[in-house]
DNA sequence: AAATAATGTGTAAACGTTTTTATAAACCTT
DNA sequence: AAGGTTTATAAAAACGTTTACACATTATTT
């Protein structure tokens, strides 16, 4: 059987009440009273159970993460950041995956985490369907949970977003700098279409036609940039540098483009989108853009921390974070 | 103010004790008194609160998840399955990172979890120095929490573990097959010190003396693959192979290879450990070994679950399990 | 020295469930 | 129709804490 703080009481032959006073250390408590417990609770090795605490205080000290999935770079380094700066400020993380956005799946993740009486929570994963987010947004209200949201936005809670059409333009630009005037777009539905917008805006800012016919949409992974890059090798359009949505698109375009013998940047330059550690093993080194995710935790944590306390005063925060551009090997001038 | 059974009991007309009875479906109750409670519970959208019952039941469904750190793609593959196999089971996972390895930071941990008196735990940071595997015993036996290892045992204590040995061992017959000699070997103490002794067997086996010059320690980063390669190279050693103690040292060592204007797997032959993504992202692809992610994790949290209901029935249960090998472009006949 | 304030500690209620025990009503037996 | 079962429900105790309240002691004021 495990110790209670009775036995504590018993021990050191006072009430259950004083007991809770010193480990609390709230009340004042008598000097020698206070060791005479503090000795018992050591001898005893008493151990406060956090479940009859949360009955009284309601509070769990527990926040619940719903991340799409875990096996992705991004989200695991993503959730590492959340871990850690919820330990640090003595909470305990819950994980959840939604299978990669199912929304049944998250229906019942949000039952647990009611029943469970979490202290928040931080949802990353995206309802698809316009009614899913009413869905979602009415289970929050009657769950009455306090939560933030990335890369998305409910009414009335706080939101942290990046601005990836800024991103998209900045990657363009970039290429622009360099140059190049026909610039091909490698993305597709599943990845946020903030950053084919951002292609297309980089093109107004800079009167540059954009041509739809370099434009192929398909998954995410690495098998579509090969598959989509060959497309536009073969095609007789004229493009001296290709936008991905995403690394892995990027890294699978590289493929192709060394397949059929072009050399790069001398050839076709490539930018990514998201910055993976792969960036850095593949030859040349990947120029791509970097999410701010220390400050993207920081901010979802902060405000959710804030929210709990009081929620109307952090509803209206809806931040949306600029990108940063690493420019590696895989982009430079056009040739002449 | 969250609805409780009593409001629900109230609506209906009935006990609390009968609506806890529907609730649990145990006892029998009639047919029309369930529907009452029934209704009452969808009007109210009652959710009982699992922290009530976790004082009763001494149950909260809910495991610790210890893990040296997420941003780390094997570690993040790892608790993706084991998040969903518990999720199927009916169980939460509390999440927390040691921060590699930090023992304090462990201890830290071992203590939360004791509080929040979570139904069990997976243990996958290892302590280093003797008398903290002494020490983390103590303490798991103390909390009296079911438990099972990874890649370490602890005496009593279910444990999963890779047969590294084997694994550096298939690596290196692999090489050998391939009609090499020549062996180079980089990894490092952070990494389990058994692929080495994998590599050292299989020499043995085949009666091929291993030279000890040919093998380089260090972090098992791409940058120390690069410049322990490098070494290599410089040195005049003759080798024709090298096997690195994970993917990452393999994917440095390439470059170092690469740059010395020297073609993989004509003139070296690399076999890397671990089969990350980014083996296939590399040209050529790394020929590597892979760990039975799926099948380890199946494992720890079915011995998990069955230690709950009865540790001695699975306390002497250690499983080893064999590794496999992918092989891919890296690897080929040593230069005639 | 009496009145008042400050200090320290115990008693008991509360948190929201489950479960044991008790009891009433309905159903069988013969 | 009396006794014995079965069925359905309620009342109350229990889980391990915190905390409001009460009370006794001691210290401070006048």
């Amino acid at each position: 059987m495990k110790t209670t703080i009775k036995d504590v009481a018993e021990l050191a032959g006072v009430s259950i009440a004083t007991v809770s006073r010193v480990l609390n250390n709230k009340d004042r408590v008598n000097a020698n009273t206070r060791k005479k417990v503090q000795q018992a609770i050591q001898a005893l090795d008493f151990k406060p159970s956090t479940i009859a605490r949360s009955m009284i205080n309601n509070e769990t000290h527990t926040i619940g993460l719903l991340i799409p999935l875990l096996s992705n770079e991004f989200w695991s380094n993503f959730a590492e950041g959340i871990e850690q700066l919820l330990w640090d400020h003595g909470y305990t993380t819950n994980l959840f995956m939604a299978d990669n956005n199912s929304f049944d799946k998250m229906k019942a993740i949000m039952k647990t985490i009611e029943n469970k009486r979490l202290d928040g929570i931080i949802l990353c994963s995206v309802p698809q369907l316009p009614e899913q987010v009413k869905e979602l947004s009415e289970m929050i209200v009657a769950a009455n949970i306090p939560a933030v949201t990335f890369e998305f936005s409910l009414p009335g809670i706080p939101s942290v977003k990046g601005d990836h059409i800024q991103g998209g333009c900045m990657a363009v630009e970039h290429l622009i700098r360099f140059g190049h005037r026909s610039i091909a777009y490698i993305g597709g539905p599943e990845i946020s279409i903030a950053r084919e917008m951002g292609f297309r805006q980089a093109h107004l800012l800079h009167n540059i036609p954009c041509q739809e016919a370099l434009i192929q949409y398909g998954k995410p992974t690495v098998d579509f940039g090969r598959e989509a890059m060959k497309k536009l090798l073969v095609s007789d359009m004229i493009h001296t540098a290709v936008f991905c949505a995403n690394d892995l698109l990027a890294i699978g375009a590289m493929e192709a483009i060394h397949a059929r013998g072009l050399q790069i940047p001398q050839d076709v330059s490539v930018v990514g989108y998201d910055n993976i550690k792969a960036c850095e093993y593949v030859t040349p080194q990947l120029t791509t853009i970097v999410q701010p995710v220390p400050q993207m935790t920081r901010l979802l944590v902060e405000t959710l921390l804030e929210a709990k306390d009081d929620l109307s005063h952090v509803s209206n925060r809806n931040f949306i974070l600029p990108m940063e551009i690493k420019v590696r090997g895989t982009t430079g001038p056009v040739k002449a």
